[in-house]
RNA sequence: GCCCCGGUAGCUCAGAGGAUAGAGCACUUGACUUCUAAUCAAGCUGUCACAGGUUCGAAUCCUGUCCGGGGUACCA
């Protein structure tokens, strides 16, 4: 949408000029980029306004092109079938976007009574074992789209949940009681979520080999499923009893219990602090496992929920079916926590929303949890939200913590960093900077978080980690890249004492890349509101790739600092390089992707 | 079986009823004594899965079919 002013009085002219249509007051019009090849810089379908207008199109076109080419900002409007394509003047252009570059940025925000609490839930990790490319997609997600709610005006709590207990922790626990020799991550070395995610391995490797040698065994259990066989083992037995003991609060196996998981948050505080995530606060499951049962039994008194013949109470939800919401033997399910944890994040923050960001696979699941809430009368369960996203899949399929396909995310982040270490050093040559480091990280984490972030959330993407992530085409670096340029830019003029100034004559600026350049701009405020709205960082980051493609083409057609432009031509040329540099930078900020001074 | 999501260029993906369906990668070619070549310019590439329907107009909305993925637990 790109309505510039002479489009906003064209609205006005229509109004008066179509009385029969008797417009509502919310009547909009708008207008598009003009389609490459076209005569113009914007576009105005009047197909679209037949209806409202009660007229025709061709006729609406006709009014329209007399209104626009009588109008001061307007250099030619021009008819083609119904579509009416407007060449503006320079100054027109420059003056709606770039021309206050505060106002611009502010645009963004919203008026206040639109703000909104919103408390997001991201990450939620297990403590058996460290984060790999799915956790990472997840982390970007929910980083950026709280960043994005934020830069828009909500009020925005990130939280993480932690899943810091249950039958999977017990089994990296107890691979470690039977073969951890007393190793540490201090002794070893090696990073605590890692180290912890090495004997899940383990575990599984001991569960398979004697679920092989049981079927070896008794031939008669052939068909029966892993799952089925677990309580079978010896291995399973011990891990049931090493959950019933630390649901029991047995001392060694709490001892056992905290010092593990003190190992792997540390590690994942360290991927947390290279990914630069923060969290609100952090819920343990331990804490919060038991929240939900109480509900369960209020709900039963109040008729919400029913017993059912076995023993297990359930949700009768239409639709959706019947859920079980408490088991026959008074423990509680998945839901339940859920049930418990949703509520608790509602009394600790009172949100006007939440938000999960979690896989797909569950999108039944919180279907169900929400639908529960509103049968227990909870009025804000109405703007509960569900961010599905789609999984990461590998060249060869799907990623398998159990088969060892999966990429591991701090491996990952070093890769990347390297890759954009070796690249830098390359294009330095001699010169090698100070900060390379620094810079390196930059880059590459950048170029990770912009790759996840390109693809609409609910798209299951695909990864190659041989193809890596490419510095080059539609990528993080190339935006960062863009204000890099503009920074040099910058650093050369203030070298020769040249000053940002607001004493400018738009109208020179009128070169195709120049107007270009600035119409791309205006439509900021409009993209981060779109993404907003849709919940889909995507948005942003096309429009971002989009603004330093022309950014990229003006570099080339409308030198700066060199060649014999008049100051007044430098000054507004600077003075663009500048303003969009404040978009660029603002947009990779709000997708959480930093910009290194030099690249 | 039922439910949800998807099928667009060789590959990865954009396209929220509008003009001639796009981008990046890959491939071909040209541009660095130039404000940074992580760049730019040009070329090549399509049965928008298929069949009907609605519409002045459909990749987009509706119906059906085929193919792929996910869900359909007293797992999380």
């Amino acid at each position: 949408m790109l309505n510039f002013k002479c489009i906003d009085d064209l609205r006005d002219f229509f109004v008066k000029a179509f009385p029969q249509a008797k417009l509502a007051e919310d009547f909009t019009i708008s207008t598009e980029k003009c389609p490459p090849g076209m005569n113009g810089d914007i576009t105005l379908n009047c197909f679209r306004l037949a209806k409202p207008l009660k007229s025709s199109p061709d006729k609406i076109a006709g009014a329209a092109v007399e209104m626009l080419n009588s109008h001061e900002d307007v250099a030619q409007a021009e008819k083609v079938k119904a579509f009416v394509n407007v060449t503006l003047t320079a100054a027109a252009i420059h003056r709606s976007s770039l021309g206050d570059i505060d106002a611009l940025l502010n645009a963004v925000v919203l008026p206040e009574t639109k703000r909104k609490k919103i408390v997001i839930e991201y990450s939620a990790p297990n403590t058996n074992k460290p984060q790999h490319l799915g956790h990472v997609r997840n982390n970007t997600l929910g980083m950026s789209l709280a960043a994005l709610l934020a830069r828009v005006g909500h009020d925005v709590k990130p939280i993480n949940l932690v899943n810091d207990r249950g039958i999977h922790i017990c089994k990296s626990m107890l691979a470690y009681q039977r073969l951890g020799n007393g190793i540490t991550p201090e002794n070893s070395g090696i990073k605590g979520d890692h180290l912890v995610g090495k004997f899940y391995v383990k575990y599984n490797n001991l569960l398979n080999e004697e679920l092989t040698e049981l079927k070896k065994a008794k031939p008669e259990l052939a068909d029966k499923s892993n799952e089925d066989l677990f309580l079978e083992t010896e291995l399973g037995q011990a891990t049931q009893k090493m959950l019933q003991d630390w649901e029991n609060n047995d001392p060694a196996v709490r001892e056992l219990w905290l010092k593990m998981n003190k190992w792997v948050f540390a590690g994942f505080d360290e991927t947390y602090r290279r990914m630069g995530i923060k969290f609100d606060h952090t819920y343990l499951e331990s804490n919060t496992y038991l929240l939900g049962k109480d509900l369960i039994s209020q709900g039963v008194d109040n008729g919400i929920f029913t017993p059912r013949a076995d023993g297990a109470i359930i949700a009768e939800l239409g639709k959706l079916g019947e859920k079980v919401v408490l088991r026959s033997d008074g423990t509680s399910v998945y839901i339940t926590q859920d049930i418990g944890t949703t509520l608790k994040k509602y009394e600790d923050y009172q949100p006007d929303e939440q938000i999960w960001v979690v896989g797909d696979e569950q999108i039944f699941h919180f279907k169900v949890l929400f639908a529960i809430l509103k049968k227990m009368g909870y009025d804000w369960a109405d703007n509960l939200f569900h961010l599905a996203y789609g999984m990461v899949n590998l060249p060869s399929g799907k990623m398998k913590s159990r088969e060892g396909t999966v990429v591991d995310a701090d491996d990952l982040f070093e890769n990347m960093v390297e890759l954009a270490k070796k690249s830098t050093l390359e294009r330095c040559g001699e010169d090698i900077p100070e900060d390379i480091d620094e810079r390196s990280e930059i880059i590459g984490m950048g170029a990770l978080k912009f790759m996840l972030l390109k693809f609409n959330p609910k798209t299951t993407m695909m990864f190659d980690p041989e193809a890596s992530v490419k510095f080059e085409g539609d990528t993080g670096p190339y935006v960062q890249y863009a204000c890099a340029r503009i920074s040099s830019i910058e650093r050369k003029a203030a070298a020769q004492g040249i000053k940002l100034t607001d004493n400018l004559d738009w109208s020179l600026a009128d070169s195709e890349a120049e107007k270009s350049l600035s119409a791309t701009a205006f439509l900021y405020p409009q993209v981060l509101q779109l993404a907003a709205e849709r919940k889909d960082c995507s948005v942003l980051v096309n429009y971002l790739l989009d603004l330093a493609k022309a950014f990229n083409r003006f570099y080339r057609e409308c030198p700066v600092l060199i060649s014999e432009n008049s100051a007044a031509v430098r000054d507004i040329r600077l003075a663009i390089c500048h303003r969009v540099r404040m978009v660029l930078a603002d947009g990779l900020k709000t997708l959480t992707i930093g910009i290194p001074k030099a690249m």
